[in-house]
DNA sequence: GCCGCGCCGGAAAGCCCTTGCCTTGCCGGG
DNA sequence: CCCGGCAAGGCAAGGGCTTTCCGGCGCGGC
């Protein structure tokens, strides 16, 4: 690679000359020379090593992120907002996937930190996990010692900034609807029990039941991955363990598709016989057939409001923003069969 | 941030003592020293500056990746590919959005170059735009120069090592299920016509349809952005277009999940009067209803290809790696209408 | 004609880390 | 007893860049 010496040299300058043509620095140079610093820029294709940048210079540019998997249409949204604003400021992001692993977590905060980023997103669901969670807060809080901003998306009780989706508000928006329609008879595919988001979303949804005179049994719940594959195994379980459900309540998207995908294999028709409720609102809800009735969560919003919190000026508070849900009738809940 | 200097002054040792513990040099430390120095690095919750230690090393190793979007699901299964392999030999993927913006691609390669990565993998379709091609190719050769890695996934005639998903025999295949199946009034829902990936598939359904004597007019394509948005605008005005259209080919799955959703509001049966054909098997193609038709690209593969070739050693040739596509027989496509 | 000032360019001091090489101190062997 | 050899630790030289400070030169003013 060619270095900003032989740049230097080659335009008969020096160093720092180079450097202050390249960098476009207030500092006057004279036009010949200025000439002669492009023209050895182009000729040896010279780009400035970032790592020496960044040593010799105080300030710090890139932006950590610290998602479960982005490849799932969640994070991609949430990812979207971040780029979205991160591409405005001039940010670099590098995103990491922990793959829902929480020594992964760990081991990315170090390993951005050691990036010397500007500021760290930590993204998605919390862990009911106190060792976890204070280890996490305490590598958290090092880095903010240190001048580095930190905003999470979706957790409770962390170090730095926070942008919280409105879970529980979002199950009690759930629970309604189905007392609303009627249903009695309820059954509930849930994502991994040790996620926070999960159990939040479950409190907001037995909590409206309840003002309905409605309990829901643990045993109507089946925990399973967060994806297509354990929405499906999980409505199997349920449908087989209770036939006589009316509805179910899949706590994503994701598990609500290949929920109805499931029913429809088995011939049952929805929401004719089984209604079904999805949570997210992903973009493919509404292209699914019967359309997927859900709760929108602004994905996009919570990922544009994170990272703008994160770049901002450091507050002194660390300061929470919730950001509303919001019920999406579509075509895939009804009112329970009589 | 404390420094490896910090840490050497508290545990009373050189900077040179610190840095060979802390990187588990093969040179022997006393047990006593090496004790104070992980102490102090403990108690400094020192993190080693990784530019400094990318400056000092002569070894990179994170890796630096260019796709359209991550969050659009075709590169989501690309980037999980990738992903995989990467963490497996424990690299670092720095992803980077062109929203298929030519120039930001440029952008990204210069800066990734800066970036000192170890390789740069570029994913997704290439562009019909000569200057383009040249000036990136002119890029990716000056990484190449200086000893850096390049892998493309879907382009042609680039600089390194190529991965390619087989989009002319994909082509092919829609057209023979087409034609297998009787259906004479086709119609194109495609992406962008700058982008190669759409004239590769173009190219292999026309060639297919010419073997049963059929011809694929250039009105009965709608080139629209490669998305669901797009599918649902192009699908519209094809449909107003010609309404004796019996099967409607969507270049995507994304594009080909609109159409399908227009076509049931609209009330038409699929594939009772139209049949629907997607491209790529997305996750989501099994779940849609109907299920979707489609041609399956090993997405996912086509990741780890790339970066295995990308890391793999450097050899003398470019090596190029074609992907098989396969048809994946569901319900949204059946016998033409009588 | 001289002084002083302003403008421009360069020398060099870092930024933080790694590592080759040297020093020191100790042991054992001759 | 001396010396060679080895183990253990430190010195210092980079690696590529930015930026402060300084010096030289040319010009204007007195």
């Amino acid at each position: 690679m060619a270095t900003l010496a032989d740049v230097a040299r080659r335009a008969g300058v020096s160093p720092a000359t180079a450097s202050r043509v390249i960098n476009g620095s207030s500092k006057p140079v004279a036009d010949e020379l200025r000439e002669r610093v492009l023209r050895a820029v182009a000729d040896l294709r010279y780009v400035p090593n970032a790592h020496a940048q960044l040593l010799a210079r105080p300030q710090r540019s890139v932006v950590g992120v610290i998602v479960h998997d982005v490849s799932d249409p969640y994070f991609a949204e949430v990812t979207r907002g971040l780029q979205q604003v991160a591409t405005e400021r001039g940010r670099l992001l590098i995103i990491c996937n922990s793959y829902r692993d929480p020594d992964r977590e760990l081991e990315y905060v170090e390993l951005l930190r050691g990036q010397q980023v500007a500021a760290i997103v930590l993204a998605g669901s919390g862990y009911h996990d106190a060792g976890f969670t204070s280890r996490l807060n305490e590598k958290l809080a090092a880095y903010g010692a240190t001048g580095g901003r930190v905003a999470v998306i979706g957790r409770h009780d962390h170090f730095g900034d926070a942008v919280m989706p409105a879970n529980v508000t979002g199950g009690e928006l759930i629970g309604g609807e189905l007392l609303r329609l009627g249903h009695r008879e309820i059954g509930v595919v849930a994502g991994p029990r040790v996620l926070t988001t999960v159990t939040d979303r479950l409190t907001g949804l037995r909590r409206a039941l309840a003002g309905g005179g409605l309990t829901l049994p643990e045993e109507r719940i089946r925990y399973a991955d967060f994806d297509r594959e354990g929405g499906a195994r999980a409505t199997a379980d349920l449908l087989d363990a209770f036939p006589g459900l009316t509805a179910i309540v899949a706590l994503n998207d994701s598990m609500a598709v290949s929920a109805l995908a499931l029913l429809r294999a088995r011939g049952t028709r929805v929401p004719g016989e089984v209604s079904v409720l999805g949570f997210d609102d992903m973009p493919i809800a509404a292209d699914v057939t019967p359309a997927l009735t859900t709760v929108r969560l602004p994905l996009v919003d919570l990922g544009v409001r994170a990272m703008t919190l994160a770049l901002g000026p450091a507050g002194g508070q660390p300061r929470v923003e919730t950001l509303p849900a919001e019920l999406v009738r579509r075509d895939s809940a009804g009112p329970a069969p009589a």
